[in-house]
Parts: structure tokens; sequence; C-alpha cells
DNA sequence: CAGTATTACTAGATTGTCTAGTTATCAGTT
DNA sequence: AACTGATAACTAGACAATCTAGTAATACTG
């Protein structure tokens, strides 16, 4: 790694060989990497499903808030269904990470409640994490915390731009008449 | 939205009434979140699993790297086995993403080449995106992509840190011998 | 009190993954 | 050149997670 090179104007391709711009986006691009990463290593270490673990994250965080989740609030915050968020409970249930609880006002109800156990295997698996990352944005000035919030606030709304219509649209358009593609 | 109230120190809770790191992570998390939702919208839009854009995605970067893949290449990226990756390759095969090519010197195994519409399709969906991320990321300083820069990495090794061994391990304090938590 | 909406659940089908085993080809050895 | 062990992709059968459609109990509304 060589020295900040210095021009007039400031730092210039510092770090390596590319323009900064660049080494952000691949910075960005490994994040997601090591993100992904450790999502799946979660999973298999508490030996469940992607969609059990982000259960699993929003009843905790919805206990904590004191405004317990039903599984209809569930199924919609995970987007499967009605069905599916039956068959998901029955497996942390079975598993012993959350248990079904009558509401209190509304008997076709009913209250999901993470156990205590859930609770304490999820913040042993992603609470050290947590603080690390709070550590290392701690470390940050407050003029850097602002550069860096805001870059990431343009980041989502460069992802978000993208809507499905227009989606759909660019991919139609891709159709030239020429070869056969379509389903056998 | 307050204007930006100075201490001597400088800028303080610039933004709104947070610590400048818990603003970091929770737009970290709103990036997260803004892309996942992207995901979905594109494999939707593309009537395809994720594993399925993903292979996509690694089989036009290998073919303009000049260094195409083979299906046992492809595999191990998406850590999917040999019989799944067949049924995947069957599948974009089918829908015209991608073409079996047989290898130049090894009898045995094939080259995947993607399709121009693939390429096409991906370019439309993605490419956009991925224009007005790099034009935020140009808007940065050189000073302030490397904090940015800087951040992800740390961001990169706090998520990383998280090894499965350690994890197993945590999972494992986790369970107080009371209540009964296992498979019926 | 009657009728509609809503909640969670059940049944059956579909999809994507896995493990195990097959066939064809390669590379090294005699 | 023939033999042997390794490797590449594929096939068969099973399993897990999801979906759609439909059911029973309960809540709300006129």
């Amino acid at each position: 790694m060589s020295a900040h090179p210095r021009t007039s104007s400031g730092y210039w391709y510092a770090g390596d060989g590319r323009p900064p711009a660049l080494q952000v986006l691949e910075a960005l691009r490994a994040y997601r990497t090591a993100e992904s990463a450790m999502r799946l290593r979660t999973r298999e270490s508490m030996g469940m499903g992607e969609k059990d673990v982000l259960a699993l994250r929003y009843l905790l965080e919805a206990d904590r808030a004191g405004t317990p989740m039903s599984p209809r609030d569930l199924a919609s915050k995970l987007g499967i269904s009605s069905a599916s968020t039956t068959t998901l409970l029955d497996r942390l249930s079975r598993s012993g990470h959350v248990a079904r609880r009558p509401h209190p006002t509304d008997r076709r109800a009913l209250v999901i409640v993470a156990t205590e156990e859930a609770d304490c295997e999820v913040r042993s698996t992603l609470g050290a994490m947590h603080e690390r990352m709070m550590s290392a944005a701690r470390r940050l000035s407050a003029e850097e915390a602002a550069t860096v919030t805001a870059f990431l606030h343009a980041m989502a709304e460069a992802v978000e731009a993208a809507d499905e219509t227009q989606l759909r649209e660019d991919v139609a358009q891709c159709r030239h008449p020429g070869p056969d593609h379509g389903a056998a």
C-alpha cells in the first residue's frame, strides 16, 4: 500500500491505483458479501432457514419495543403467505424459539413471543457483532459520520429508484424477435 | 429537520437528535433493506429465483473477464451441489439466458455462456442502478471517499469477525437446563 | 341479532434443494 | 496400449419450504 500521494487538489487515488469512487463501490460490495456470508453462518449455526432468522429478529425487536406481533404482522413483514407463517411458527415453536400466546382482547388472534433462549441465542450471535459495528461507527468524527450517512442514504436511494414497472419495461426491450427463448 | 447546531467541537448531532454513530448504523441498515427489496423486485421481474439471478451475474462477469465458467465453478461460487447446478442450468437454458458449450480441451466439461439477451436484460435492470451509484460515489471528494471506504471495510471486518465456531459456542451457552426445547 | 370481515389453520400441489449413484472422460502408471 | 483412480456432468428419489384455496372460530357493524 502506497503512502498518500498528494496533488494540489488533495489526496489522489489514495490506497491503491484506482479512482476513489470505484474503491468506494468496491468496499460496499465487499461489505455486502461479508454480510451475506455472516447470515449464512448464523443460519447454519442456529439450524434455521433465512426467513426463520429474520422472523426471530423482528419478533425480538417487537418484544423489546413492547409492541408484540401477531402471525399476520409477521407474514406481511416477511412477505410470505399466512399458510407459510403457520408452518414457520410451528417450526420455531417446536424448536423452542417462540411461543403462541392468546391475544389479550381478540380471541381469534395470537401474540407471538420470543422465548428467553431465543433472546439469548440471538444476543450472543449478533450482539457482539453489533457492538463491533457500533464501536467502529463511534470512531468517526461528527463530520465523517455525516459524510458516511449521507452516502449510504444516497446508495439506498439509488437502488430504490429502480421500481418494478421500470424493470419490466427494460427487460421486455431485450426481446429481439430472432431466437426462441420461451418456455418449452 | 434542524439546521446544524454547532458547538466548539464542531457539528453535534447533525440531522436529528441522535448520536452520529447511531445514525450511521441506521443508514447502513436502511441501505441493506433497500437493497434486498431491490433484489426481490429484480427476481420477480425476471421470473427467477435468487440463485438464478446470482448465477447470471457471475456468468456475465466471467464472460466479460474472458474467463468463462464451468458448472462446477458455478456450483462452488453459489454454494450449491452439483445436482442443483444441473437443474439450475436447465432452468436458465430453457429460459434462454445461458447456453452450454463444449469445453475446448476437456470433453467431460462444459463452458457456460450467457446469451446476448441475458446480458441485455441484466444490463438494463442493473446498469442504470449501478450508474446512479457510481454517480453518487463520484460526488464524494477524495477525502470523503477515503472515509467511506475505510468505514465500509471496518464494517465488513466487524461482521466477518464472528466465525462459526464462536457462534456455535455462544449458542450452546443459552441452553439452561430447565425447560424442554428439543425436537418433538 | 344477522351478515360480513378477519384470524389462524389445514390440504394438496409446486418448486428448489439435497444425497447417492451413473456414465463419460482425463491423467498417470506400467 | 491397457489399466486405474479421479473428475465432470447428469439422473433418480426424497425432503423441506413455499404457494393457493378453502375451513372454523371470532370480531365488528347496521
